[in-house]
DNA sequence: TAGTGGTCTAGACCACGGG
DNA sequence: CCGTGGTCTAGACCACTAC
């Protein structure tokens, strides 16, 4: 031991410079933490402390056991404008993808219940989604539809926004949401669908939405990578909303 | 080195038992990471690695090197509804309380200049507090008050709700608010005031705040225990909202 | 197959907390 | 003061990815 190296604290200033300098990454991926280790002289463990650290800022991100890069400006999200997720996406100059991961009939489960209200053998499709901007997977999407509204709703394009499905196909109109958000670790399905480690966090939205009528026609599971999205909410928009309701 | 001797996954599960179970905890104090370490047969590192997945999960919360605590129910924060901590904490059959960690007369930082379009060498006031739930402090805030709306206002009693303080005093109501919510990284002060690990994740909420004429009169920098918020909002009291203004 | 991150060990010293 | 968690080491094997 000589005297007492880089610690973690040092290595998050000196990296996060180099980081701000824009020093690394042609592809932006990050050299490997073999190589980081011995360019700080410092421990694996140690380094990895630092990367984490790093990670819990929004600087870098991990993927699976592909490596740290350098991270992406965040999606700036606003709930009450109702998804339309490619919209949003590519309004911020981005490309977004969706991928229908399963889809499911099935009767809604003790947990589902209680967040929707519902009877007991309520008949439910279960929706899984994955989606990406530029490409990187940051958001996986549970859908839960009371199957009684959406007769033969298996039969259309789910890559698309549901919301235009609902009013363009079912005439619903959203009405009312209610969300939670919330920080949580990522159950064991989404951290494989996202590339995270297991149990690392993710921000977790639950929403159920109302049609014109009043009736709860649909819940929403929403799972993002904690560095990949800003959520931004503007009192001023209800005044706008209301307007274009009436 | 017998077989394989408890993994990571394995002790979160039978951990997650116990704490489900309420076994621990008389005073929901967690053992020692030695003495669990021993208990299952794991270094303590490994032990570590257990204990932070919980913590993700938010079953468990650590407080600064006073040990491991069984987590307690999220504060559910509607943020449209400004503000009234107390009065939403009491709502909650929770106690509340509220300390003035400093407050200084300064010029608008750059950052804040952009956050709230400020012109150079603004005058504001800034005062940062930390507010607790039964004890236990989960949130640190800090107002930036562009000071000439607020004459004389470090006279007034800073505890409690500053939308009540602006409204009798000043006569302002909260006509338009807009906020971002993300995690972040806890800054070493924030981290320090909540008992927090430097550099551990919180949920970071910005917001600003406009007048009944328009006038952007403060911010706030929010920033909560990841484990000790949920945040709701139901886009139902728009309408309720509206309905009050007229 | 080579290289990556994920997990794990068995120690150690330090800084801070509370009695 | 002692016990706590925070940090750190110098190795190791494994599961998976990318080629």
């Amino acid at each position: 031991m000589s005297d007492s190296p880089l610690r973690i604290h040092q290595i998050r200033e000196q990296l996060r410079q180099q980081l701000d300098a824009g020093v690394f990454d042609k592809d932006h991926k990050l050299p490997s933490e073999r190589q980081l280790s011995e360019l700080f002289a410092v421990s694996r463990m140690t380094l990895k402390d630092a990367l984490s650290a790093l990670e819990a800022e929004g600087l870098i991100y991990r993927e699976g056991r592909r490596g740290w890069f350098v991270a992406v400006p965040r999606l700036i999200y606003n709930p009450l404008s109702r998804s339309h997720f490619h919209r949003m996406v590519e309004e911020q100059h981005r490309r977004a993808d969706t991928e229908v991961l399963s889809i499911q009939s099935e009767l809604a489960s003790p947990e589902l219940m209680r967040v929707m209200e519902l009877e007991p053998l309520t008949p439910i499709e279960r929706l899984t989604r994955r989606r990406s901007i530029d490409g990187r997977a940051v958001l996986l999407v549970e859908n839960c539809l009371v199957s009684r509204y959406f007769p033969d709703i298996l039969k259309e394009d789910l890559t698309q926004s549901l919301t235009e499905l609902y009013r363009q196909r079912y005439g619903y109109r959203n009405s009312r949401s209610r969300f939670d958000v919330q920080p949580a670790a990522a159950p064991a399905s989404v951290a494989k669908a996202l590339h995270l480690s297991p149990g690392q966090m993710v921000l977790k939205i639950i929403r159920v939405n109302y049609n014109q009528a009043g009736e709860l026609i649909d819940s929403e599971f929403e799972y993002w990578r904690h560095d990949a999205v800003c959520i931004r909410i503007d009192s001023q928009c209800r005044v706008e909303t209301e307007a274009i309701l009436k």
